[in-house]
DNA sequence: ATAAATGGTGAACAATGTTAATATTTTTTA
DNA sequence: TAAAAAATATTAACATTGTTCACCATTTAT
């Protein structure tokens, strides 16, 4: 059970998380300092850190809220996709959309310093292992029907996970390709060689 | 012919952008700051702004330098390979190889934010087709004998790209793998499909 | 020799993260 | 219920960093 002074103090918490996420969605992760979230939240910049160590982990905080969101977006873009391989690239092209239209999110997931390194290593990892979630299912369903092996798979799996997150860095930090719909043009060929393994 | 005024001047120039590259190959991009580079260069942090539009200007002029010097190494590490897909390979390992020793200028050609986006353009054009350049020569010598097509190179050229760009984001700036020989072991895997199309 | 231009510098300001002392509110207790 | 104690929130202050500007020194031109 939680106590009346958890609960509140949990809610103060939350206040910040939620002025932190706004934030991040938003403006991105540059415009979020200990002012303006702060403010955001109705509190003095001071009281921030009555909550948390520092800025840096009231941000973190708000990767595991957000890798929901995603898996669920992903998901749910996909809810009419055979299982598979039609399903699998349906997610990945939910997944790039997710994060390029949050290029925001996309910082805090991929690029953004982690300074406390002992105390972010779970993070990274949990961050690392993020899309091969999101793959897992539909790289199951192919070995299980045949499609491919476990060794393919494996090998599928790790390239979609390194391309698409050199795709994404290379759009949103680099501007390129410089077009949007060239970049979708770029994304959906990329996919297809990710997924060239498959049967 | 230049006269002494301008021999002067980018002499100066100069020795900020040695100061600054020095400090981005040793410390790394953090330490990069508008104090530091110019005492090293023996200046007033004043000085600076007499000769560079601004710190990222300075930041950015590195690049040309640093490219000219991964190419050189790469093409250096890469002499007794065999013309074609060990060659390639070669190169491909060195690059990452490069870009492993020195994080500081892997955050600085596909990290750091390029805060004058009309200006910096050319340079994030110039990035991107970085690696093409020094993919370009196997790629080419692949088709002419018959390996692949000019489809199958443009795809194997992306997805190199794009692939090696997300395994040193991830190892770089999430430390994961967290071991560098098991990065290593991801590294040769992940070239190594995308290299599949070759015959 | 003096005036003008050039180049270098420190002072100063703004933005940001952070800490510590102070003020305020809430809770406890006599 | 009123005073004391604990908790919570806020303001003041400092450090760091990027940047600008007025000023000084030095060189160059007249």
């Amino acid at each position: 059970m939680v106590s009346n002074k958890e609960l509140q103090e949990s809610r103060i918490r939350g206040y910040f998380i939620e002025a932190t996420k706004e934030t991040l969605k938003g403006e991105g992760l540059r415009a979020v300092n200990v002012r303006a979230v702060s403010e955001r939240a109705g509190y003095s910049f001071a009281t921030l850190y009555n909550y948390f160590k520092d800025l840096n982990e009231l941000v973190f905080i708000c990767v595991q809220d957000f890798m929901n969101e995603c898996e669920g977006f992903t998901v749910g873009q996909s809810v009419n996709a055979r299982p598979g391989k039609e399903r699998l690239k349906a997610r990945m092209k939910a997944y790039i959309g997710y994060f390029t239209q949050y290029p925001g999110i996309f910082e805090l997931f991929y690029i953004e310093r982690m300074n406390d390194l002992g105390a972010r290593q779970p993070t990274a990892r949990m961050i690392y292992e993020f899309t091969d979630r999101i793959i897992h299912d539909d790289l199951t369903h192919l070995i299980d029907n045949g499609d491919m092996n476990r060794e393919q798979a494996e090998l599928t799996g790790l390239n979609l996970k390194n391309s698409i997150a050199g795709l994404l860095l290379l759009f949103n930090n680099r501007l390129q390709p410089a077009e949007y719909l060239d970049f979708l043009a770029v994304a959906d060929k990329q996919i297809d060689i990710s997924l060239s393994l498959i049967k």
